[in-house]
DNA sequence: ATGGCTGAGCTACTCAGA
């Protein structure tokens, strides 16, 4: 089973885009994020005439996340975490492979910029919720999957220029320490598991072409549990989308999971 | 290079993103 998670920019600017994505990879789930309209607005009939069921917790503007499926995702839940701004950036639900029952979070974190603003202490605040909601998750269950636009550059190699960006709220100490905090609960960056050294991104700015100059950074992630991180055969970080035409700003990341 | 694009809401311009 191929899942994929991609922060699309808004869905509605991104439709093209996107059908294009899921007829050639044809990934059983797509986890979006950003896609910056409510649920009424959500092109649904559009994936639904190519195979895949809409899952969307929306609203006005900004945010949004959403899971596209050809199988069923059960116990669908938008309230994974009181929101301190009410803003719709989780959406998980539950997927059965062969006898597991694997809960998926499909999140879109706070950007945090400026540091100086109450946007910097949103971000902290939702991290720290969000990394106890998972610690009580990991309690009973032991197969999660946490994926989606993290807005955590995790370490010097996962960006063109560090030292750009040190006071920045996607790469301060203070914010990578608590994405270490979420990963010491017992969960593992898949794409470091596999790749150890490998320089990759994820997104890359629409400003004075840096997709083309190549100053990107990984932010997107895919977090497994340890009993999970075992079925998980590959990963691969798919920077197709990102040199087509009205791209995203992001790109997908996609895993292979039997 | 702390915003030089891009999108939403709206219909002139602000807010947000990373």
């Amino acid at each position: 089973m191929r899942i994929s998670s991609w922060n699309v920019n808004s869905v509605r600017a991104r439709l093209e885009n996107i059908l294009d994505y899921l007829k050639k990879e044809k990934p059983e789930i797509l986890m979006l994020q950003e896609i910056k309209a409510q649920e009424i607005n959500f092109p649904k009939e559009s994936f639904e005439k190519i195979g895949y069921k809409n899952y969307v917790f929306g609203q006005k503007s900004y945010n949004g996340v959403a899971f596209l499926s050809k199988v069923d995702i059960s116990n669908v839940n938008t309230k994974f975490i009181n929101d301190p701004l009410g803003q719709a950036r989780i959406i998980c639900g539950s997927i059965s492979l062969k006898e597991k029952e694997i809960l998926l979070i499909n999140i879109y974190v706070p950007n945090g910029n400026p540091i100086e603003s109450e946007k910097y202490n949103y971000k902290k605040k939702w991290l720290n919720l969000f990394t106890n909601k998972i610690a009580e998750i990991l309690n009973k269950n032991k197969n999660i999957i946490i994926s989606g636009d993290f807005n955590i550059i995790p370490e010097e190699i996962d960006v063109y220029d560090y030292k750009r960006y040190e006071n920045d709220a996607l790469y301060k100490i203070e914010i990578r320490k608590k994405f270490r905090e979420l990963i010491n609960l017992g969960l593992t960056d898949v794409y470091r598991y596999f790749f150890k050294d490998k320089i990759e991104y994820t997104f890359w700015d629409y400003f004075a072409g840096s997709w083309q100059k190549n100053y990107g950074m990984r932010i997107d992630h895919f977090l497994a549990s340890n009993n999970v991180l075992r079925d998980i055969k590959s990963i691969k970080i798919n920077k197709t989308p990102r040199g087509k035409l009205k791209p995203s700003d992001h790109t997908p990341i996609e895993i292979n999971i039997t």
